[in-house]
DNA sequence: ATTACTGCAAATACTTTGCAATTGT
DNA sequence: ACAATTGCAAAGTATTTGCAGTAAT
């Protein structure tokens, strides 16, 4: 999970300038369980920084990302959402409120992308998609009935 | 892995109607092991049949997914990509040439994500990044090198 | 002082939608 | 004939880029 000042330290020693901008991104990912999408990120930074632009926003996560401090996650078809945890787990994604949960993955898992040695794996995103307990509890609304 | 008259009899049994834009459309993806991205899908089609539209296309992929006859990729950041094989496998993504290869997974990979009784899975997508063999080969490019 | 970084605005990329015309059944 | 489907064009949504000004080191 990231950590802000481990955050700061690793940009710091890569001879990465700390702007306060990057400092709000990071604050808004640290500690973060939600998955947030670009947008939130932004809203959270701009509430503090209202002048942030957000190319910047998407600047920030892509250095942290390259940086290997926060995972990209692209199961939410068109979005971006960001996760500040990078250990090996999967995302189940709610077809109905969109919530996005963490779930966790045998280490064995981890072990059948790294057989493979005719690719060269740097990253596994698994992504499970379905309909939340408490949406299962719930019968659907007429409208996405219908669909 | 779709067949075309399969799909043409499961959809007609749906009281769909058969068009040659969706024909072809399911031309373009019967036994093909690419996965495509619509823009490709499109093409197969504008070219036996000039006057389609790609709304079209995307209407007729929704379609064919919403049958379950094609599974919607999303790993390839921001595009979409079609899989005609709904069986369970994993995805490969070339980083560098941006390949999208079949990887098998072991039955046990998929009960993981079946375990989960909070949550009812109806679609579980393994995406895997990395550099492919052949990538692996060549030395990157100067202008790649330098990012 | 240098040079990385920001904000803006415009550009690009992808996908969906409204609606009149068309076509499969 | 009837309703589903198409093609078009426009809108919607998401992300990237060029560049002049600004700020971190």
């Amino acid at each position: 999970m990231l950590d802000q000042h481990v955050a700061v330290i690793t940009l710091r020693d890569s001879g990465v300038r700390m702007t306060p901008q990057r400092l709000l991104v990071i604050e808004a990912l640290a500690g973060n369980r939600s998955h947030p999408t670009v947008e939130q990120i932004f809203e959270y930074v701009r509430e503090r920084y209202p002048t942030v632009s957000l190319a910047t926003v998407y600047q920030s996560l892509a250095l942290l990302s390259r940086h290997g401090l926060i995972t990209e996650l692209h199961g939410d078809r068109g979005t971006l959402r960001c996760d500040p945890d990078t250990s090996s787990h999967a995302h189940a994604y709610c077809r109905r409120c969109g919530l996005v949960m963490d779930v966790p993955l045998p280490p064995a898992a981890t072990h059948t992308a790294l057989d493979l040695d005719t690719f060269n794996p740097t990253q596994v995103e698994v992504s499970i998609y379905g309909v939340c307990a408490a949406c299962a509890g719930q019968p659907s609304s007429p409208v996405e009935a219908e669909a």
